[in-house]
RNA sequence: CGGGGAAUGGCGCAGAUGGUAGCGCACACGGUUUGGGACCGUGAGGUCCCGGGUUCAAGUCCCGGUUCCCCGACCA
């Protein structure tokens, strides 16, 4: 009867079951594309809820700004036409007319919000000016995953234009982690804030940090991005400011994204072979009700108990559903598993008669799970158990995290690393030690993570002395 | 973009040797059920991925294309 392969058979066909089982998404008519339906959406929409009130509350504002990017905008900074030309959708007519310049459907939108800015920036009281957005991008992607690659992706880009390259530095840092607390603490999600290297950085940026985080296959994720663009996108735009000493100077730009990918991370950290196991906070129904009965007579007395539960719960801000289908109660139990409600109250006629009810956290499985609590103070008592859920998801999976994770010193200690997890390694952040690894192995440099242990080794590539490690594994 | 699989009702699949489609689940209705995916009966639902070709006849054979999955290369 199962419909999910379980994870370890084949963690790639379980991932793609669950999306399938869990209701959250179809593909689409188009190569590469889907579609995300309403419970997927709404999973998705508590992530941009907690997010956004994180960006407002570290001062950005939202705005919107065209998808259709002149061609020659991607062009004006060298590095960033390079990276991102192969993967161009090009709108070459409209209104069935050849256009006299194509036009790019965005694949991120430095170039033109830099335009906006250096038409809206004239002063250092210009500054900073701090920007969301919250759109889709398109990138022609060769290999596609559900929500983890995507032709057409979901996601929030935030650009921002500084006077100093510190306060713009500060910025990258700040919202690397706002990332990394709304991963932790909404999503459940550990992982690791750290530089990318050199190779591995945003095609324009000076620097781009990063949040890697490993999903059930040991595989990693780039789950966001923070970008110091130095002066490169200013200098290509003319994103100019007369300073207080009355000369004009270039901006400091930042920007930084994180896509609908997390969603897929939720998917793959926290589910298991009944499912999908959402953390509390992003779970669009947090408490499931199932009412349990026989006689007609046993039905309506456990509807008025339930429906009671229903308003006492919600009352208490828990976003909560009554189940009232008519079907069987295994069946719904299934259900709800399988879509990753944390929490189900099961109430029959013996909890009526006893004033108790069922207790079941997704968290942990079958009977182990389950109890028996008192009607009184259930609101408070599954208050108590939501937080409770989302401690013990983000323990286990920080738990699986560090226990494959491997210190290596030398280069076939890595190559073992990268067959169960990652390795930490020492590095020396050179180009040619990226290629290096990539051509040798299936894996990669992650990042070099932002707390380091002291010490002085030998790079296990290039032999040099280095002060630094890097994580290096295989990568979705 | 290279290599390998696959495409048949919503989902999962079966359809040697070519003869005009079937099963399980899901769905609708009726009845019996209901503390871990209930059962019986009745019923509805299919351009067999698309386009060509071979043939009296194509889900099946041939050619071309599309999409999905896996492994690489490339990227959030």
């Amino acid at each position: 009867m199962a419909k999910v392969t379980p994870r370890a058979q084949d963690y790639s066909e379980w991932y793609l079951d669950v999306i399938r089982e869990a209701d959250l998404a179809d593909y689409a008519p188009v190569r590469g594309c889907i579609v995300v339906k309403p419970y997927g959406w709404a999973i998705y929409e508590h992530m941009r809820e907690f997010l956004d009130r994180r960006f407002k509350e570290t001062g950005h504002v939202n705005a919107a700004f065209p998808l259709f990017i002149p061609l020659s905008f991607l062009q004006r900074e060298a590095q960033h036409v390079q990276g991102f030309s192969p993967e161009l959708a090009v709108v070459t007519h409209g209104g069935g007319e050849e256009l006299e310049e194509p036009l790019v459907v965005r694949p991120t939108s430095e170039t033109i919000i830099g335009y906006s800015y250096a038409q809206w920036i004239r002063s250092y009281r210009d500054l900073p000016l701090l920007i969301n957005c919250w759109n889709s991008v398109v990138r022609w992607e060769k290999r596609t995953k559900p929500f983890i690659r995507t032709m057409e992706f979901y996601w929030q880009e935030g650009h921002t234009a500084h006077a100093t390259h510190e306060e713009a530095l500060e910025e990258v840092m700040r919202i690397l982690d706002v990332y990394y607390d709304h991963m932790r603490a909404d999503c459940a999600l550990p992982g690791f804030r750290g530089r990318k290297s050199l190779y591995e950085r945003f095609a324009g940026a000076l620097t781009t940090y990063s949040v890697e985080s490993m999903m059930g296959d040991k595989r990693s994720l780039q789950s966001c991005t923070s970008h110091d663009l130095g002066q490169n996108f200013a200098r290509a735009f003319e994103i100019k400011f007369l300073d207080r000493d009355n000369t004009e100077k270039y901006c400091w730009t930042t920007s930084w994204g994180l896509s609908w990918r997390l969603l897929g991370a939720v998917i793959m950290v926290h589910g298991d072979d009944q499912g999908l196991r959402l953390p509390p906070k992003i779970a669009p129904i947090q408490v499931v009700i199932v009412p349990i009965y026989k006689t007609d007579a046993e039905k309506s007395i456990v509807f008025e108990t339930a429906g009671r539960l229903f308003q006492t719960l919600k009352a208490a801000g828990m976003r909560v559903k009554l189940d009232d289908r008519d079907e069987t109660p295994g069946f719904k139990f299934n259900d709800w598993e399988l879509r990753g409600v944390p929490v189900r109250v099961e109430v029959g006629p013996k909890d009526v008669a006893n004033g108790m009810v069922g207790l079941a956290r997704r968290d942990r499985p079958g009977k182990e799970g389950k109890s028996f609590v008192s009607q009184q103070g259930l609101a408070e008592h599954i208050h108590t158990l939501l937080q409770e859920i989302h401690q013990s998801l983000l323990q286990q999976a920080e738990h699986f995290l560090h226990s494959h994770i491997r210190e290596c010193n030398t280069w076939d200690e890595v190559k073992e690393a990268v067959e169960d997890g990652w390795a930490l390694a020492p590095l020396a952040d050179n180009p040619a030690n990226d290629e290096f690894i990539r051509n040798n192995l299936t894996a990669k440099t992650l990042n070099f993570p932002l707390d380091q242990p002291e010490g002085e080794w030998t790079c296990v590539v290039s032999g040099q002395r280095v002060r630094e490690r890097a994580l290096i594994g295989k990568s979705y």
